[in-house]
DNA sequence: CCGCCCATACCACGATAGTGGGATAAAAAG
DNA sequence: CTTTTTATCCCACTATCGTGGTATGGGCGG
């Protein structure tokens, strides 16, 4: 078969082991190759425009920024990019991100491979790419509450052990205030004090350690 | 170069496309290569017994136990198993523990793939095979002092989000035992409240979420 | 325009957490 | 065999947190 007909790969991310074996099996098809190989988001939107791949592999966790900002570069530019996230689990909420901003596909690095070939494919043919099991537990957390965006920031001064009063000093409002904040933080996620927040924020992926 | 005098290597990994990153890497050389893989622990020593391979290759999350309890086991029918820990960082705490147990290299999976087969050769000559900003995070925790088995358990139910009393029940001891154990953790880890102590922990690799 | 969400703020009260000191006993280390 | 570590318990006191109710102003969607 032709490089021609081929799907042209593209695979971004920092661990060259990763790199490497995901090429190993991109590759080993007869249906698709990759074609270029990116280790940061920056890298990633050039090699892109270089290249102009039918799909992109993204890795969430990049050296320079995070893989959702990189796809959001690269769809700026180029908005009919199909780009599918690959990523060991980060939670549900990196997940909704990436959808949002409009990822094809999200796929787990411990999915075998025939799961990334049949993406790709999926992806390539204009279909989205996710797994039942990705999509169940997607479906779990989406009629969740969101934390709102000051909720996040009083959250991560919380995750520091800042108390209230330097909380609220840092955020130049009321210690009262604050504690509003949290309350709903609280109750939105469900958690019994703070330091549950906090570990179920993280294990949510709302933020990170 | 035939196959008697290359060095016979082991992966365990979980994630197939990790595996295939790291045969394609090894094989690849000519003085070493993959004879046999294991996803889980149990498979692991089971396929050690079988190929007695030169050096192995393991990951610390396994599906069914921790790498480090594989790798105990693998020692406990051969004590002289040279093992390298291959991870994605989990904290120094898992490194030492690692190192206690009996392994003789601790690798990224972030390393250059260079540093892996270095490493698989330092190892299999006798060396140890610890890359040196590795090391050197090491030696900065080193003195620090270790958690309690039961500080490790109070930090544990704070991280569920337990209150003191709560604790106290489920351990059978007094609240203010709980707090004392809370006060030597707050002081060990440097953290000024619980909430900070169970990130310390979390970043440190003492607990997981 | 009206209602809802968001961020802000204040107050009061009870609950929980954190500090400091002192004490006992068993186990591990030296 | 002595010292250190670990785990346990109690008390008293202060600091901080979490809850409830109420309120204001801006922004956004219906």
């Amino acid at each position: 078969m032709s490089d021609g007909s081929r799907i042209r790969v593209l695979s971004v991310d920092d661990h060259p082991l990763m790199r490497e074996g995901i090429a190993a099996i991109v590759n080993s098809r007869p249906d698709m190759n990759i074609v270029a190989q990116a280790a940061t988001g920056a890298e990633a939107v050039g090699t892109y425009r270089l290249h102009r791949p039918d799909v992109v592999l993204m890795d969430l966790r990049l050296p320079d920024m995070s893989g959702i900002d990189a796809l959001v570069r690269i769809r700026a530019e180029f908005a009919d990019a199909r780009v599918i996230i690959l990523t060991t689990f980060e939670g549900d909420v990196e997940i909704q991100r990436a959808l949002k901003a409009g990822a094809r596909g999200y796929l787990l690095k411990s999915s075998p491979p025939d799961e990334l070939v049949q993406a790709i494919r999926h992806v390539h043919a204009g279909k989205k790419g996710i797994p039942s099991h990705v999509a169940a537990h997607l479906a779990e957390h989406m009629s969740d509450e969101d934390l709102t965006e000051r909720e996040v920031e009083v959250l991560r001064h919380v995750a520091e052990g800042n108390r209230n009063r330097d909380i609220a000093e840092k955020l130049f409002i009321s210690e009262e205030t604050v504690k509003v904040h949290l309350k709903h933080i609280m109750d939105k996620l469900g958690a019994s004090d703070r330091t549950q927040a906090v570990a179920i924020a993280v294990r949510r992926g709302i933020i990170q350690l």
